[in-house]
DNA sequence: GTCTATAGGCTGATAGAC
DNA sequence: GTCTATCAGCCTATAGAC
């Protein structure tokens, strides 16, 4: 099981977590790039599988949003599997590393927090948009043929906010917390809001116009989030 | 792989992923009361759809677990979608009812917040443990056949939290929130916490003995959560 | 690399005996 | 009400032409 090697170098179509989704402009089955089919393949999955989960996608709907092929699925990712994995592997990995590059910031531990619930918004919200359903369906499937392979990447996330929770702790910003229990309470909390951000989305859409209420911005979550978080951690000052 | 022809009135092995599972001792395919069938298929049906989703769960994993006739999924209920909808409706059923019963409270709206987050965990630990699971996916997946009868339930929970929060706010005891974000954060940190939890279970149980952290408790995230809301949403004395 | 055609398994549902 | 037997449809994967 190598380490998968995709060619990040095609940034994904920023589409919003709203997804109405502009269908790639592949009618064609002209001969292409190799490279673009992989690519192709890659962004129709994560759409597909974060909103509809691995049993809920077919290969031929996969193939089809693609504009690609059946067959070479299996050519490309030996199978539905494989591009699952590499899926998974290519969505996490720029969220690991941006998340992980916070541990080295000077700033006082309330602000890293901040920053790290602002990365987790804007990761979700902007670069990888099946990132937070993807972890949901991941962490809700005990038996998920993938969710072992998940664990670096949790490790890691969970390491860089006991990391600066525990600073908070030390330098008496916050009081003292669980570290694991208040990263999934923080964590629960963003997947949970963009993950189920189409859901939403289509909810307040079948409403009657009149009783019509605009569903949060992401923006405005994480300021909200942001909020709690450093209110609900600070050290109060008459307590020791 | 290799399909073994064992005689089928041996008791289908421990299966499932998740699977401890005190199997109902329904050996004997003898007559029995219907209601008991409705109920062990609704029951099998809550353990294994929050664990594998809709199109995760067969017909016949649902029969052998129930260790009923497949058939019968037919007969009582219209099929496997009319499965998946009783158990949704009597999955959310008694959460509603116990959140409304908030409503009328006497209590200060933070002891009232409290008091919804103490629900809301003894339901998903005790009660309904299939409730957490059964909602996030649901909202996870906007395409879901149940999604639209889901939505009296979420108002009805959506309504009581701006109630408590509203009142506070009035009162003097809560800063000025949006209520909304404020619901989707707590119940989405919840609801992600217990969602999660045999996933949590299965990780912790698969790490070298060395490094082994017990998870958290239902009964210490309830109380972790409790804190964070409550001094997260505090009016601070200094501001107006 | 891409495509068509097809194999072979599994799925959910039901007819009909008891 | 329960069970067995069976069917049609869909699913993933692949052989082989190009």
């Amino acid at each position: 099981m190598a380490r998968v090697t995709i060619s990040e170098t095609v940034p994904p179509a920023a589409d919003g977590p709203g997804a109405a989704a502009p269908r790639p402009s592949r009618r064609r089955p002209e001969r292409r790039d190799p490279a673009a089919t992989r690519e192709a393949l890659l962004q129709a999955g994560a759409e597909l599988f974060a909103l509809h989960g691995f049993d809920g996608t077919s290969t031929d709907a996969l193939a089809r949003r693609a504009g690609v092929n059946k067959a070479l699925i299996s050519y490309h990712f030996g199978g539905k599997l494989g591009l699952y994995r590499a899926i998974l592997a290519a969505t996490f990995e720029p969220v690991r590393e941006r998340v992980v590059a916070l541990r080295a910031t000077p700033q006082p531990a309330p602000e890293a927090l901040r920053e790290f619930i602002a990365v987790f918004g804007e990761t979700a919200s902007r670069r990888q948009p099946a990132f937070p359903a993807m972890l949901v369906r991941e962490l809700i499937t005990p038996g998920s043929p993938a969710v072992s392979e998940l664990r670096p990447y949790l490790v890691d996330v969970l390491g860089t906010v006991r990391h600066i929770l525990e600073r908070g702790v030390r330098d008496g910003q916050f009081r003292e917390v669980d570290p694991l229990m208040t990263h999934l309470s923080m964590v629960g909390a963003l997947a949970f809001f963009f993950a189920t951000g189409p859901a939403r989305a289509r909810i307040v859409a079948s409403m009657p116009p009149a009783l019509k209420v605009q569903p949060p911005s992401a923006d405005a979550f994480v300021r909200h989030m942001q909020d709690l978080m450093t209110l609900g951690l600070a050290k109060r000052p008459g307590r020791s």
